[in-house]
DNA sequence: GCGCTTTATTGATTCCGGTCAAATAGATGT
DNA sequence: ACATCTATTTGACCGGAATCAATAAAGCGC
């Protein structure tokens, strides 16, 4: 963690939580927040930290992740530039991280203040109705990210994410990975060397393309249908 | 799906979220609020089905939980009686149950108006407060469940599972299991055959006695080793 | 652009936990 | 209490994914 300095009201328009806060109350987040690098590797907080901040990520990109006894580590979310994170710890009776949070890229983050953002949500019901939108949200995808872990099989999981992305993106065809395969496989709960085979063999089957980190979409249909069940036979 | 019926003030109170209404918001909302009765096995609401209403568990017990196109079932959550589900639905871009509904034994909820709800959050920031509370706990357990099916194998589960329910009843010793061990394993995602071998591993190690649904834990500190990894020699 | 660290791929092997099967014990409803 | 249906336990077996190992390929910092 390095460099500290001020965060200007650009940067809280990006903010869908306070986008619609009024001048002053805008102001009066703003003094207290701060904007805050962290290198490639470095950890932002530990899980069991006081959560005195909530973080909106301006640019690089974040992994919050869990680690097991043996040091294996499980990605909750990747955090990509616009997400903001850890709003849930305000409402805690104990104000703790309830995971670690590292930089994956060199990383700028805007830290807001917790007690500030309480005292405005107070303020501004509307605000408060935009948070509970975003957490219903989240909880959603963390149903949905159990629901994938329990039932489905490490080649469904992979062709799971891979649709996802594939639609979120709208421009089909060729994307980039959002991240390393080594954090894509700590995202779906794999190790790297299966995520590799998994890949290795959905581009065997004429589902996909891939070249380093771009993956090309061949036969979105074929994709489906393999993460829904249908097992291509096994060798 | 059975008995409808008017719900009585009294159970308003039991509802944390609007337990500080006033008067007039209480009568409102119980307005159209409705009492049902769900016979053993019975579902409540499927997912995807539009979500009307919020529930509060009055008594008997419920799963929440989704499918896999197989058939396997993931429990997300056991519903016993006091607890409230659904919540999040109220703002969600669509408005849909994300999870199946089904009662484990005959049981009888209150279902409060979805729309009604939100109208009175709008007039009441504290429950707005109270809600975003509920959400986040939530959100934690999720989390939590996400690393304990990520970086856990099936006896460190069952370990940790016991001991939460060994210390969340603060009475320790001798206590019964909340659910059937089928149902149990449901929420582990493990086969209730290996649930069987689990237990009758932690019996055999002395770390706990089992009688039918009733589980005497006689050695935490063992359990609480096993449960971060002391694994005890394969046979 | 170069050297070095980190990431990715592929093969061989192991083992946890799922599946199938069968027997027993419990519950439920009438 | 009876008959039936469901839950639980135990054994045998199998397969998917982790682990270990070795090599190749990128990515990064200077």
């Amino acid at each position: 963690m390095n460099k500290i300095r001020q965060p200007k009201v650009e940067d809280l328009r990006q903010f869908p939580l306070l986008s619609g806060l009024e001048e002053s109350e805008a102001k009066r987040v703003l003094d207290k927040a701060r904007v805050i690098s962290v290198d490639r590797g470095e950890p932002l907080f530990h899980q069991g930290d006081p959560a005195r901040r909530i973080w909106l990520c301006r640019n690089g990109q974040l992994k919050l992740f869990r680690l097991s006894d043996s040091g294996q580590e499980q990605i909750i979310a990747l955090i990509n530039p616009g997400r903001s994170f850890a709003e849930a710890t305000l409402f805690m009776p104990e104000r703790l991280y309830p995971v670690h949070c590292a930089a994956i890229k060199p990383s700028e983050l805007i830290g807001f203040d917790a007690d500030d953002l309480v005292e405005s949500l107070h303020r501004n019901p509307d605000a408060c109705f935009q948070l509970l939108g975003t957490l219903s949200r989240r909880m959603h995808e963390k149903i949905n990210q159990i629901e994938s872990l329990a039932l489905q099989n490490a080649h469904l999981r992979v062709a799971h994410y891979l649709l996802e992305e594939y639609r979120r993106r709208e421009q089909p065809a060729t994307f980039r990975l959002e991240a390393s395969k080594k954090h894509i496989a700590g995202l779906l709960a794999i190790q790297p060397e299966t995520l590799s085979r998994s890949l290795a063999t959905l581009q065997r089957e004429g589902a996909l393309d891939m070249d380093a980190r771009f993956i090309t979409i061949r036969d979105p249909g074929k994709l489906d249908s393999i993460a829904h069940g249908a097992l291509p036979a096994p060798h």
